[in-house]
DNA sequence: GCGACAG
DNA sequence: ATCTTGTCGC
């Protein structure tokens, strides 16, 4: 899949066009255990101001769960936001912010789905494939699938099932918080991804390289206006 | 037609 | 996502 085409599409002219690019990505999505754990990973999230959007991506050590550096992107946005559509709107940044980095990270955690999503393509998968690197989607929110409550304490999930296949889980991440919902987005699996999260959660409900990510992308955001 | 709907 | 202060609860 060549990155070039996820570039100056329209919505929604190009609708048919956008479909097809996900289904020629859903089918290169390889959902297998993840190999050795990984030693450094990367967050990645992003925040908006007027036109523009400032991506951000922040590389950790694992499992020690330390930054090591940060990269940032920031782009003028010319697709809107369609629920389903989301990594045309984002992915763009997202990539020229992984590009930066001067390690590369061996697994990707985004703020969004994996393939939890209508069409089996959310931001992590999309990302994924794109990339070629492990990738796992931890939303806050669902967008696909159904669920029981997961248990209260840290640690507990259920399973998100979409059509009759189980695509992820809803994951309690720190106990009395809501769950979040985790789905593998490329070269991992249901089980590697909820593991993964909840090792880089050990504090807070997000993890820790998303949660530094998302704010420094606040941060950037409020030193383009002031 | 009605309801759902990542960020 | 973003617009936005104080405020209730752990």
């Amino acid at each position: 899949m060549d990155p070039e085409r996820v570039k100056a599409l329209k919505w929604p002219e190009d609708k048919a066009l956008l479909k097809g690019i996900q289904e020629d990505i859903r089918k290169e999505i390889r959902l297998i255990p993840l190999g050795k754990p990984p030693e450094l990973l990367a967050g990645i999230d992003a925040s908006f101001l007027d036109d523009r959007i400032v991506s951000v991506a922040c590389l950790f050590s694992f499992p020690g769960l330390e930054q090591l550096e940060q990269s940032v992107a920031v782009r003028k946005l010319s697709f809107p936001y369609i629920t389903g559509y989301l990594s045309f709107r984002e992915g763009p940044a997202m990539l020229e912010a992984l590009s930066r980095l001067s390690f590369k990270p061996e697994l990707l955690i985004f703020d969004g789905q994996g393939i939890a999503h209508p069409r089996g393509v959310g931001l992590a998968a999309f990302m994924g494939v794109l990339t070629g690197l492990p990738s796992i989607g931890c939303a806050k929110t669902r967008l696909a699938g159904e669920y029981i409550e997961p248990g209260e304490k840290r640690g507990e999930s259920s399973p998100l099932v979409h059509k009759g296949e189980v695509v992820g889980a809803a994951v309690r991440t720190q106990e009395k918080v809501r769950p979040v919902f985790v789905s593998p987005g490329n070269l991992i699996d249901v089980e590697g991804s909820v593991r993964m999260v909840l090792e880089c959660s050990p504090r807070y409900r997000l993890t820790e390289p998303v949660r530094a990510a998302d704010a420094l992308s606040r941060k950037i955001k409020k030193e383009l206006i002031g």
